[in-house]
DNA sequence: TAGGCCATCTGGTCCT
DNA sequence: AGGACCAGATGGCCTA
């Protein structure tokens, strides 16, 4: 019922300002320095090719070593002095392959190999703990790299602007700025995530004042349409997000963030205390996730991260309902899976503290 | 089947 | 010489 929930180009007219937002596309600086290396390659030392991968063989077809590559080249010219046929190349003069040179060939090309695994593979991790420190987190369903690095960079850009400007940002600005240059699945994930429900808007705005600045009453994000849906339950959609996202059910919502109600039972089993960063709205922090839908057919479990309470209480004053969020119950839903289900045990980011005090003043 | 995402292999470049 | 980093190529997996 989300799908499309959020037109990304209609989100984000508003949130220009972003250094480096402008042109993703274009900042993929592909490199220069390829342009330079024009000339033939230097004396490649022939490895192996029955070594196994051999995927990128294009370079030593280019430069046309074949069995006579033993032989010693000129140096001298390259490329554009062709001789016969082929081009000669300069670099070192080949030496012989002889059986131990190619021996270590094989084992250095190993070694760099596992290397290079190595290295991504703690790349990934670092990725994956990135992952959990933006918005919208599962385990089971993750962001994809280059999603997880736009979220964050918008993430970081948001809070930065709560610093700066010193108030509460408005809600509708906020989810732009998260969502700028997202792509469409991811798109409608955060905003599911953030779940923004005109009924809460509508009600709150109505009922209990400003407690936050709803910029259009009739709650549509710039254009798109979310006409106040009357969900089975406040608490979870589900929703399908192609490509890389496969369908899931994600949950957590801007409901339960506005929602009037009695505050979280944090002595609760599923209350793990804060493991995530703020995702701050509107001022309200607390510790746990919301909770996600487990009639899902792959059990995905999105979350946004309720976070940032310094202590290990939430204030019920600001009035965060877990689980049931709009509903107004009380206790947070029996639905809730285990925080830790949702979200791995992961360090809080510094400001946090910050964040938290500032919006409880 | 096309397209997106990812892991891996590989060679080039730079640095120590 | 060897390690780190990078980017291209390739193939696998998954989803629409």
């Amino acid at each position: 019922m989300l799908t499309r929930l959020f037109n990304e180009q209609a989100l984000l007219p508003d949130v220009q300002k972003f250094p480096g937002w402008a042109d993703d596309s274009a900042s993929d600086d592909s490199k220069t320095k390829d342009d330079e290396n024009e000339h033939c390659p230097q004396g490649e030392e022939d490895l192996d090719d029955d070594m196994k991968g051999g995927s990128s063989r294009a370079h030593s077809e280019i430069t046309g070593e074949d069995d006579e590559e033993d032989e010693e080249v000129d140096e001298e010219d390259c490329g554009e002095d062709v001789d016969g046929d082929r081009p000669k190349r300069r670099g070192p003069k080949k030496r012989k392959m002889t059986p131990e040179r190619i021996e270590r060939s094989k084992v250095r090309r190993q070694k760099a190999n596992a290397r290079e695994r190595t290295r991504m593979h703690d790349l990934n991790s670092a990725l994956d703990n990135l992952r959990k420190v933006v918005p919208c987190y599962s385990k089971t369903q993750k962001l994809s790299k280059i999603e997880t690095l736009k979220l964050a960079r918008n993430y970081i850009w948001a809070l930065g602007e709560i610093l700066r400007n010193g108030k509460r940002p408005d809600v509708v600005s906020y989810v732009q700025t998260l969502c700028k240059g997202l792509s469409q699945p991811t798109t409608n994930l955060v905003a599911g995530c953030l779940q923004l429900n005109s009924r809460n808007f509508l009600t709150e705005q109505c009922q209990e004042g400003s407690r936050f600045h709803m910029p259009n009453p009739a709650f549509s994000l710039h254009g798109f349409p979310y006409q106040c849906p009357r969900l089975p339950s406040p608490q979870c959609q589900s929703g399908s997000s192609g490509h890389g996202l496969r369908s899931h059910s994600y949950c957590s919502s801007y409901d339960a963030m506005y929602a009037g109600g009695a505050s979280p039972d944090y002595n609760s089993p599923d209350y793990e205390g804060h493991h995530s960063p703020p995702v701050c709205v509107n001022g309200n922090f607390s510790h746990r996730q919301e909770s996600v839908s487990p009639n899902t057919e792959r059990g995905y479990h999105y979350s946004m991260h309720y976070a940032g309470l310094s202590g290990s209480r939430a204030p019920a004053a600001h009035g965060l309902a877990y689980g049931s969020g709009a509903r107004g119950g009380g206790s947070h839903s029996e639905n809730i899976p285990p925080f830790h289900d949702v979200h791995g045990g992961h360090e809080r980011a510094p400001a946090y503290e910050e964040l938290n005090a500032f919006f409880h003043t």
